[in-house]
RNA sequence: GCGGGGGUGCCCGAGCUGGUCAAAGGGGACAGGCUUAGGACCUGUUGGCACAGGCCUACCAGGGUUCGAAUCCCUGCUCCCGCACCA
């Protein structure tokens, strides 16, 4: 023990020196950070209004404020706010809002679970929220839970340098919002796209309350199967089996029953039931006016016979230890022909002679005929039986059962037909049969339908078991609705989905959707106001609150009682009404802010609420809005792993987004979280990777430093003074940053953080070590090259700024440090032709074209790389190398070589022969023979001087090399008959 | 079961409108350099065989289309995610 703590004593040493020696790097510390975010919000940056600037209006899902923020939602916010910041930069009009989504129930059971001091919750709640003491016992009241929650969130995203406009904060339980959502179903009501009717759901009979999954103490995720009770009649009374296979009723050889458990009898509309003690908590919540009449020994039932509803046949009722009291309703009907487990249950029986003399059933037993019900291809009569001596299954303990009854189940349910004897349904699918026969004897009142769970038990976390309840008089929002299907599918098929390969996924989910309960009866919400019983659910109350951002900072001035579903109408469709109760000039400001910034242009969520959220979000504004209205494109995100592994809170797998700020800062975290995978794509958060990130960034203040210690005076950014540029070298540096600018403006355009910043950092960096590379030796020289300092400096703005939506504190930083004016993030996005656009600059034709200067660097590493390559092999250094150069008529053939476009020698060789490219065909077919396959691994950009190319390199490459090198034209010598090698592109090398 | 998306080198992960792909980038490993030292930084190597700039085998398996396939088509195997009344 003591042992222990000394250890942990080094451990702790370790990890704080780890810390310091880290924090001694960081180059932008959290004070630079908030230095910045209070500059920010001083010059009012991110407040948008409307005014003449083309709009982008973008969104992403409120987060629903139950626990602290983790690195999860960090990258699901900040996503968005890159694009803000870069389409901000591109001179658009941005607007980025932000709520909380407060309606709902889990923090009710947070609250109350709090109230109980539940072990569980207090330590979720003060080890993984770092909720303080004194504040834990605050959360008792479900209201301060969301308050606490909203403002930690708040705090945390202003901490990120979220560019979000503040001004429209809200909450879904505010006042205005809810006038806001009564309007709105008030208005599908009267679309015609609200109904009433009934809805099974998980309830909890103590806290007399429908329960969600994540309230469940035990059986999470356990499914509602909705089961057939049939009726079989004993003596003027029924027993009630359920079952998933209401088809099976044909092959009824008996019933079982358990003689060791309780069986009551109860009255269910002038119908007398027998049903199992425990099972009555359940049923009685899904048939009303269940009554208990009695109780009722299953042991006199034993040996008695019932009569089947559907073929009138008797079946006798047997006794069995297996049947579940709490399943279904406590009685089990029997088909051994395609039931394994009561195959061998009866098998069981036959052999237990204990029981089959105390019940007198000897001879009955004996008698049992089974029967067959469905046809199955490669199985017998009896599928029952063949499985079980298929996987050897002994006896009913046998834990292989579960396996064949599941197996079968499959099986005849997808393969399985309807066997010819069965009468009215021979031959049809067990899919369809069961569906068809169910519908058959409810409707001849012969059974019903009840609800069970899949597994039991089922338990809140108030410790009582669930049940599973009719809600009666709810109201739902037809979702299953034809034309609202249609309309929801023309709004979904003019949107942009990133990434597309969702867009089926949508599709199917709007296909699948069937009517929705849109009331509940606890949480936080707005009441339905013609139904104040219920509330709406809260799925249900965050549909269109798009729009409720364009107009929430207006709505904060006026008073409530002003706001009615006039103004609504006024606002979102410019309708005029006499009930309007608010003056006209303020009416028409509000209106004509709704009207700029809607459409929607981005909506962004995860990819778990596709088949909810973001699907509602469709539908309802296809529903309420005009085409001109409808939301215009979707993000959807992937999850967080943490380490390879999945985050989940509940499970205390998460970081606290404000610790990793706290211990990184937010530029680290924020570009960490954009490099590691595209926002559709699921992130791992990598500890050792996010240091990693750390040091990239650093790199970059140190590139600063060292221009100006080139230049050897302070940079000024805004005044780079201007060199023309002569030599190749120069030019591709710019070159290649033009193509950098423009790889990342597309990837953020499509909102690919992580191939923009691929671009934008990682690969822009290996250009500028490749340029410092290359033109080390000129700096030995002329340590102030004044080009040098031009290209450095014109790189390091135009990276600054392209780094700005990503690590915005670093790059105001930097640019107020190196001469920039205000901000960064109120600069202009770099265009992608630098220096070139200029046409001062454009006066060499031949290098206008990109691809040209590209090449040039290409044939200067690829000579180096095989002299380097030649000479490893050589005995001795060589004194010489002798380049040359591929002569005109090879580039004639080459040409023709690209035409043809395949390695058809055959071909090439004839349009070389016909245009006359060169004397000696016995060349022409050796060098048609071999470019053919060089071809296809080269890409043809037409001829280029390569003289001018190698020479202009000379000196770099002769540093490179160690050696003297001669650049030959033509093969006037040519000891080794090395010259014919030479390929355009490619020039021969020979060395002595 | 229904629906969607994948399987790439030691690991993660790009590429997948066919040729510039032995395959970006990162991590790890190994070697070297810089250093008092380093968890900092730099360089190189990281499928096999060659040794005048080359060849072979490779992108789950099998088959096909093509002059040419990690990329397109078919088949099989396999992994992941969602399936609801609720954030």
């Amino acid at each position: 023990m003591k042992y222990n703590i000394i250890l942990m004593y080094f451990y702790n040493i370790l990890i704080i020196n780890h810390s310091i020696i880290y924090s001694c790097g960081v180059l932008v510390t959290r004070e630079i950070e908030k230095k910045w975010q209070k500059k920010w919000e001083e010059a009012k940056l991110f407040q948008s209004n409307h005014d003449e600037k083309e709009k982008v209006f973008l969104t992403v899902a409120y987060p629903y404020p139950s626990g602290a923020m983790h690195i999860g939602h960090g990258r699901t916010y900040t996503v968005p706010d890159v694009y803000a910041r870069f389409k901000r930069m591109q001179g658009k009009n941005v607007l980025f809002p932000m709520g909380w989504h407060v309606t709902g129930a889990p923090v009710i059971g947070i609250a109350s679970r709090i109230k109980n001091k539940d072990p569980w919750t207090m330590e979720l709640y003060e080890k993984v929220h770092q909720v303080p003491k004194e504040e834990l016992s605050k959360l008792e009241d479900p209201e301060y839970i969301v308050k606490y929650f909203s403002s930690e969130y708040h705090q945390v995203m202003s901490d990120m340098g979220y560019s979000i406009d503040w001004r429209r904060e809200f909450k879904t339980t505010d006042p205005s919002y809810q006038k806001f959502i009564e309007w709105q179903l008030r208005k599908l009501k009267e679309m015609g796209m609200v109904r009433k009717g009934n809805h099974p759901v998980k309830y909890c009979p103590n806290c007399d309350n429908p329960v969600g999954d994540h309230d469940l103490l035990e059986g999470e995720g356990v499914d509602v199967n909705e089961l057939t009770l049939l009726k079989f009649e004993i003596d003027g009374k029924y027993l009630t089996p359920a079952t998933f296979r209401p088809e099976t009723i044909y092959g009824v050889t008996n019933l079982w029953l358990n003689p060791e458990v309780k069986y009551i009898e109860v009255e269910n509309n002038g119908e007398n039931w027998i049903i199992s003690g425990k099972s009555f908590n359940n049923l009685s919540n899904q048939i009303k006016d269940l009554n208990i009449v009695g109780e009722i020994d299953p042991k006199e039932l034993i040996g008695k016979e019932v009569k089947n509803p559907v073929t009138n046949k008797k079946h006798p009722i047997f006794p069995a230890s297996f049947v579940d009291p709490e399943y279904g309703s406590g009685s089990v009907f029997s088909v051994p022909g395609h039931a394994p487990a009561d195959y061998i249950a009866l098998q069981d029986l036959k052999n237990n002679h204990d029981l089959l003399n105390k019940y007198n059933l000897k001879d009955t037993v004996a008698n049992i005929q089974i029967l067959n019900v469905v046809t199955l291809k490669k199985y017998s009569q009896i599928p029952a039986k063949d499985l079980i001596e298929k996987l050897a299954i002994k006896n009913q303990e046998d834990p292989k059962l579960v396996e064949a009854t599941n197996e079968l189940y499959k099986v005849e349910h997808s393969k399985g037909v309807m066997s010819p004897h069965i009468p009215d349904y021979a031959g049809d699918n067990v899919a369809i049969a069961r569906e068809k026969i169910k519908k058959n004897m409810i409707s001849d009142s012969l059974a019903s339908i009840m609800y069970d769970f899949a597994e039991h038990p089922v338990v809140c976390r108030c410790g009582n078991r669930c049940v599973i309840k009719i809600m009666d008089n709810q109201w739902f929002l037809k979702y299953s609705d034809e034309d609202w299907k249609e309309k929801t599918r023309e709004c979904l098929a003019q949107e942009n989905i990133i990434p597309n390969e969702i867009r089926s996924n949508f599709e199917y989910y709007i296909g699948w959707l069937e009517d929705w309960a849109c009331s509940r009866r606890i949480g936080l919400g707005t009441h339905l106001p013609w139904d104040k019983q219920w509330l709406i659910e809260p799925l249900s109350d965050s549909t269109i609150y798009m729009a409720y951002y364009s107009i929430a900072n207006y709505l904060k001035e006026l008073n409530v009682q002003d706001i009615n579903d006039a103004f609504f109408e006024k606002i979102f469709f410019n309708k005029d009404s006499d009930d309007l109760k608010i003056t006209d000039d303020i009416v028409n400001t509000i209106q004509s802010e709704f009207s700029y910034w809607y459409p929607l242009d981005w909506r962004l969520s995860a990819k778990d609420l596709i088949g909810n959220h973001l699907s509602f979000h469709i539908f309802h504004h296809a529903a309420i809005f005009p085409k001109e209205n409808w939301p215009q494109g979707m993000v959807v995100f992937g999850m967080g792993l943490l380490e390879g592994n999945k985050m989940s809170s509940s499970k205390g797998n998460v970081i606290l987004l404000s610790d990793a700020i706290e211990k990184y800062g937010a530029d680290v975290v924020r570009l960490f979280l954009m490099a590691a995978a595209e926002p559709w794509q699921d992130f791992d958060w990598r500890e050792k990777e996010v240091i990693g990130t750390k040091r990239r960034l650093d790199r970059l203040f140190e590139f600063a430093k060292t221009i100006e210690d080139i230049k050897g005076s302070p940079l000024d950014l805004n005044n780079i003074k201007k060199v023309k540029l002569s030599r190749k070298i120069d030019l591709w540096m710019i070159n290649q940053l033009n193509i950098r600018i423009k790889d990342t403006t597309d990837a953020l355009e499509g909102f690919q953080t992580r191939k923009a910043l691929q671009d934008s950092l990682f690969l822009l960096k290996k250009d500028i070590d490749h340029y410092m590379y290359r033109v080390k030796h000129l700096l030995e020289s002329n340590k102030r090259d004044e080009a040098i300092v031009f290209v450095l400096s014109t790189v390091l703005k135009s990276w600054i700024k392209i780094l700005t939506p990503f690590i915005p504190h670093s790059c105001e930083e930097l640019w107020s440090s190196y001469g920039g004016d205000g901000f960064v993030a109120k600069t202009l996005w770099p265009i992608d032709n630098i220096y070139f656009a200029d046409e001062s600059n454009v006066s060499d034709d031949e290098f206008l074209a990109s691809e040209t200067i590209e090449k040039s660097e290409e044939i200067v590493q690829g000579t180096v790389h095989d002299i380097l390559q030649i000479k490893k092999i050589l005995d001795k250094e060589p004194e010489k190398i002798h380049i040359y150069l591929a002569n005109d008529w090879k580039w004639d053939l080459y040409k023709i070589a690209d035409d043809v476009g395949k390695p058809d020698i055959g071909q090439i060789m004839g349009r070389a022969i016909g245009q006359n490219v060169h004397s000696d065909k016995k060349e022409i077919a050796e060098f048609a023979k071999k470019i053919s396959r060089e071809m296809t691994k080269t890409r043809y950009i037409g001829k280029i001087d390569e003289q001018d190319i190698l020479n202009d390199a000379k000196d770099f490459i002769e540093e490179e090399v160690n050696t003297k090198i001669f650049i030959h034209k033509d093969n006037s010598y040519d000891p080794e008959d090395k010259a014919k090698n030479a390929i355009p592109y490619k020039p021969a090398i020979y060395m002595e």
